[in-house]
DNA sequence: AGTCAGTCATTGACATAGCAATTGCTGAGT
DNA sequence: ACTCAGCAATTGCTATGTCAATGACTGACT
């Protein structure tokens, strides 16, 4: 309980209520709150997490095309181990399988079982209610359409940095 | 690798080529991204998490002020075990105290230290280099405004709801 | 053909955070 | 004054993901 702070700490309290610092806050919390209730939802009413789904998605987005786990760690963001363990639950719970490639023994193909796709059905109406529900509808047109032009904005100065 | 796809499979497809739920997606990525970029670039030459560069923020922010555990798990986004152990490893990094409330017993309090507030005002400044790079330059004035008052509406959105 | 730098997947050790149960304490209703 | 519902913080157990080291394999360069 500081009640005669010291000139460095006024420094800091600048820092802190920057305006950039609180909006850069903002972002962060919203897309974390957002996946936090939808991870939620799903586990609540389909048994996956939101990652698995993810993975469902990008398994079921065009069937048929061939998908290895170093292709799913890019498209996450995750490490290569993280993907192998995801894969691991994922494959314990009957959701998808893994195949050797048959073109490269050192990566492994991964795809949807039967259950996955029925999982992957019941997940994405579900998904789509939550989406609609917290991304869309509070949002105009308008600002919808800003809203993921800056976002691609962003990501694009973050792709071309690293 | 399934060459002709059942009629399930379409309506998955379908869903998962959805225009709503890639750019939900785009906005988890890039937040998380950032998230990543900033975490590591704090780790790095700070030493300390993006989360505890959160906590020392609300402790700056209005030195003097009392703040609880409580008080930061709300603000942080984070439940009170998570709150607690996140404190346990500042509190071996030397960053921040806790001292009993005078008031309620039940109630920790939680101030920085000397050492806290120096690495605070390393880490805000890195913090802040990173925000302008990544978030602010590559939008225009007007992208700025709009995106964060589309999130300050998601926001609103989702504790109306909860 | 033989080497070897680089890639994919896996594993072990560790970091972070959630949930449920527990303890200590408070304040409101009787 | 007494009880009791409820809150703050902590702890054990678990979930999820990272990093570093490893093994298996490939493809390009001598």
């Amino acid at each position: 309980m500081n009640t005669t702070p010291q000139p460095g700490e006024e420094v800091a309290a600048r820092a802190a209520n920057s305006r950039l610092v609180r909006d850069f806050g903002l972002l962060i919390k919203s897309a974390t709150r957002l996946e936090q209730r939808i991870d939620g939802e799903l586990r609540q009413e389909c048994g996956i997490s939101h990652t698995m789904l993810e993975v469902l998605i990008r398994l079921c987005r065009r069937p048929g095309e061939e998908v290895s786990q170093r292709h799913l760690a890019d498209d996450l963001t995750l490490t290569s181990s993280g993907t192998t363990r995801l894969l691991d639950r994922m494959e314990e719970a009957g959701l998808v399988r893994r195949i050797p490639s048959p073109a490269d023994r050192r990566v492994t193909l991964v795809e949807t079982t039967p259950h996955g796709g029925e999982v992957f059905l019941r997940a994405a109406a579900v998904h789509a209610r939550l989406v609609e529900r917290y991304f869309v509808a509070p949002l105009t047109t308008d600002d919808y359409g800003r809203l993921t032009a800056a976002l691609g904005r962003i990501e694009t100065a973050l792709r071309d940095d690293a």
